[in-house]
RNA sequence: CGGGGUGUGGCGCAGCUUGGCAGCGCGUCUGCUUUGGGAGCAGAAGGCCCUGGGUUCAAAUCCCAGCACCCCGACCA
C-alpha cells in the first residue's frame, strides 16, 4: 500500500476526550474517530487490525469444532421477556419499536436468540454437540462508556455458544474453548493470563477470564508463581492463615471515647488492624445482618452479594440506631443475639484469638474476645477481598497482583436458557431434556485497545507482529530514493509482505514521527546513507534494535523476521 | 442517577471577570526556498462562538432553560 493513497490521518496534539494512552493513540495514530459516546467508527488502518485478530479467531474457533453464523442484531421482544432478560436486563439495552409499534432491542448479547434457533431445529442427541459462533456489533448501553474502544456501547464480539446433552459434553466444550483462546491470544503475540473469575448474574458454576496484562487495566489479577492458580479480585481466595497459639485471656471492656474507627481504635489501644473485628451491618431485604471481618481486611462485593443472592445495601448509621439501637463505630458480635441479627462472618474470624470489637455501647470496646467462649456466627464464608501477600488457596505461596483488560469470558451456562425458553432435544432413551449450554465471548475490538495498552511509548504504538496492519513500513527520506524504495516495496510485495510504502512528499522528519506513531514493526528506511554502501537501515519497532541489511538481503531478512515473531501453536 | 468539569474554524487553546470588528498555535490550500526526527518565508481558505429563550442600542461574554461530551462515584456476562 501506499501511503499516500492510503487514510491514515494522524493527529499532532492529543485530543482532549482521551485518558488513557490506547485512546490517545487510536485516535492520534488515525485509527478511529467518535461518532458519539461510546460509538467509533474504525478507519483503515484499525480496521485492518480488527481483520487479522478475527482471522485468528476464526481459524481458532473452526479448529475447536465451532461454526460460524450470523444472527440478526435487531431482535424480537418476545425471547427475551420469555427468559424474563427484557426486565432484568433495563437500561443496559438499547430499545427500539417497529412501526407496528412491535418491541425489539439491539442484542446486547445473543443467548435467547440461539437457543430459540437450536430449539426449532435440533431434535436428537444424535446432532449433538453443536458449537455456533459468530463475529457481530452488539449494543450495550453503558451507563458510563469510557477509554475509547475499551468500554464502548457498540463493539465488536466473537460469541461462541456450546450445545451439549450432558454435563460431561459441556465439560469438553468448554476445555475446547478454553484451549482455543490460549492458543489465539498466543497467536495474536499478546501477554495474557486466563484467570478464575466470578459467574455473576449469568449462573454457573465455573468460569474463566482472559486477560491482556497491561498495568493501566482496570482489572486487578491476583497470581501464584508457585503453582497455576490465578483469579481476578472479584473471585480470589487465600488460605486461612494458622488459629494463633495464645492462651484466652478473661474478655473486658474498654473506655475508648470517640474512638470509632479502625484507626483511631488500634492507635487508641495500641493494636494491631488485625485484632479487630469490624461489624457492619446490611439492608438485605427486609432485615439487617451483621457481617463480621478482621479490621485489616476488605469486604468483597461480588462474595458478599453472591451469599445474599438479593438486593442488598450497606445500611446507614441512622437506620442501625433506629431498627436495633447500636452505636455503629461501637458495634461487635458479643451480646448481638439479643437483637436477633442473623451474624455472618469471613473465614479468618475463626483464626482469631483475644479479638478487639466494639461493646456495643458508646466509647466502650471489648479485649479479648474469643469465638465460641463470647460470641458465635450463623454462618461462615469467604466473604474478604484477598490481595497481593495473601497465601495461595492451593499452595500457600504469596500470591502476586497486577492488572489487566479482559478480553475474553467463558462460562458454563448450564440450562438456565434451554429450560426458561423450552429447548429440547430427546437423549438415546427417548426423553425430553434441556440442552446444557455453555457461551464463551470474545471482544474483538477491545483487543485492539488492549494490545495498544501492553504495546506503547512515548512515541507510539508498537504492535505485535501478528496483529500489526502493516508488518514493514519503507521510507525513503526523498524523493532521490523513492525509486530504491519501490523496487524495495515490489519484491517484499511479491513475496507476499504486507507493506506501506511512505511515498509522501513530506520531509524526512514527518515521515519518522508518523511511523512511530502508527507503530509498524519493521520500519525500513532507504537513505543516502546506507545506500553509499549498498545498505538500508532497519529499525524494530517493538524493541528499538537497528541492523543494516544489504539491499540484496532485504527480502530474505523480513521474511525470517517475521517468521520468528510470529508465534506458532503446534497441533 | 449523584458530584465535578468542558462546549469558540479539522486538532489544541485564549478571549468571558469588566458586553463594543472573533483571535493564537498546529493542521489545510497556493507559491518560492528547503530536505536524515513534526522546516522557513509570503499569501489564502475555513466560524450557527453547542441549542433555544431573555436582558441590552449592542451578547462568545450577563441571566434562564435545555443538549452534548469528559472525569469521579454508584452501576455493569
Amino acid at each position: 500500500m501506499r501511503y499516500s493513497q492510503y487514510y491514515i490521518p494522524t493527529l499532532r496534539e492529543i485530543p482532549a476526550e482521551a485518558e488513557i494512552d490506547s485512546h490517545k493513540l487510536m485516535l492520534r495514530a488515525g485509527m478511529i474517530r467518535k461518532a458519539a459516546a461510546g460509538m467509533y467508527s474504525f478507519l483503515p488502518l484499525a480496521y485492518r487490525v480488527l481483520q487479522k485478530i478475527r482471522r485468528v479467531v476464526e481459524e481458532e474457533m473452526d479448529r475447536a469444532g465451532g461454526q460460524q453464523v450470523l444472527l440478526p442484531i435487531v431482535q424480537p421482544a418476545e425471547i427475551w421477556h420469555q427468559t424474563g432478560r427484557w426486565d432484568v436486563y433495563g437500561e443496559e439495552m438499547f430499545r427500539l419499536q417497529d412501526r407496528h409499534q412491535r418491541d425489539f432491542c439491539l442484542g446486547p448479547t445473543h443467548e435467547e436468540m440461539i437457543t430459540t434457533l437450536v430449539k426449532n431445529e435440533v431434535r436428537s442427541y444424535r446432532e449433538l454437540p453443536l458449537r455456533l459462533y459468530q463475529i457481530q456489533n452488539k449494543y450495550r448501553d453503558e451507563i458510563r462508556p469510557r477509554y475509547g474502544v475499551m468500554r464502548a456501547r457498540e463493539f465488536i464480539m466473537k460469541d461462541l455458544y456450546s450445545f451439549d446433552r450432558d454435563e460431561e459434553g459441556l465439560n469438553r466444550s468448554y476445555e475446547a474453548m478454553y484451549e482455543a483462546y490460549s492458543r489465539i491470544f498466543t497467536r495474536l503475540g499478546l501477554k495474557f493470563r486466563a484467570v478464575e473469575a466470578d459467574s455473576g448474574a449469568i449462573g454457573g458454576d465455573v468460569s474463566h477470564e482472559f486477560m491482556v496484562l497491561a498495568p493501566s487495566g482496570e482489572s486487578v489479577i491476583l497470581y501464584c508463581e508457585q503453582c497455576d492458580y490465578a483469579a481476578n479480585n472479584e473471585k480470589a481466595s487465600a488460605a486461612l492463615p494458622a488459629k494463633g497459639e495464645e492462651a484466652f485471656l478473661p474478655c473486658e471492656e474498654v473506655h475508648t471515647p470517640g474512638q470509632a474507627t479502625v484507626p483511631e481504635v488500634t492507635a487508641y489501644l495500641g493494636v494491631e488492624a488485625s485484632q479487630l473485628i469490624k461489624t457492619l451491618f446490611y439492608q438485605v431485604g427486609e432485615e439487617l445482618v451483621a457481617v463480621l471481618v478482621r479490621g485489616d481486611d476488605e469486604l468483597n462485593d461480588i462474595k458478599l452479594g453472591n451469599l445474599f443472592n438479593q438486593p442488598y445495601r450497606l445500611a446507614p448509621p441512622e437506620e442501625v440506631a433506629a431498627q436495633l439501637d447500636l452505636p455503629v463505630g461501637y458495634v461487635g458480635p458479643v451480646g448481638l443475639r439479643t437483637k436477633k441479627v442473623k451474624i455472618i462472618a469471613d473465614h479468618r474470624i475463626k483464626t482469631m484469638v483475644n479479638a478487639v470489637c466494639g461493646a456495643n455501647r458508646r466509647d466502650y470496646h471489648l479485649r479479648n474476645v474469643n469465638l465460641e467462649r463470647d460470641f458465635t456466627v450463623d454462618t461462615f464464608a469467604d466473604l474478604r477481598l484477598a490481595k497481593a501477600g495473601d497465601p495461595c488457596p492451593h499452595c500457600q505461596q504469596p500470591l502476586l497482583e497486577t492488572r489487566g483488560v479482559e478480553v475474553g469470558h467463558i462460562f458454563k451456562l448450564g440450562t438456565k436458557y434451554s429450560s426458561a425458553l423450552r429447548a429440547y432435544f430427546r437423549d438415546e432413551n427417548g426423553e425430553e431434556k434441556p440442552f446444557i449450554m455453555g457461551c464463551y465471548g470474545i471482544g474483538i475490538s477491545r483487543i485492539v485497545a488492549a494490545a495498544i495498552e501492553q504495546n506503547n511509548d512515548q512515541d507510539g504504538i508498537k504492535w505485535p507482529v501478528p496483529i500489526a496492519p502493516f508488518q514493514v513500513l519503507i521510507l525513503p527520506i526523498t524523493s532521490e530514493q523513492l525509486a530504491t524504495a519501490e523496487e524495495i516495496y515490489r519484491q517484499l510485495r511479491a513475496a507476499g509482505v504486507e507493506v506501506l510504502l511512505d511515498d509522501r512528499e513530506e520531509r524526512a522528519g514527518v515521515k519518522f514521527k508518523d511511523a512511530d506513531l502508527i507503530g509498524i514493526p519493521l520500519r525500513i528506511t532507504v537513505g543516502p546513507k546506507g545506500l553509499a554502501q549498498g545498505e538500508v537501515e532497519v529499525k524494530v519497532r517493538l524493541t528499538g534494535e537497528e541492523f543494516r541489511w544489504p539491499l540484496a538481503d532485504v527480502t530474505s531478512q523480513v521474511l525470517a523476521y517475521l517468521a520468528k515473531n510470529t508465534p506458532v501453536v503446534n497441533d
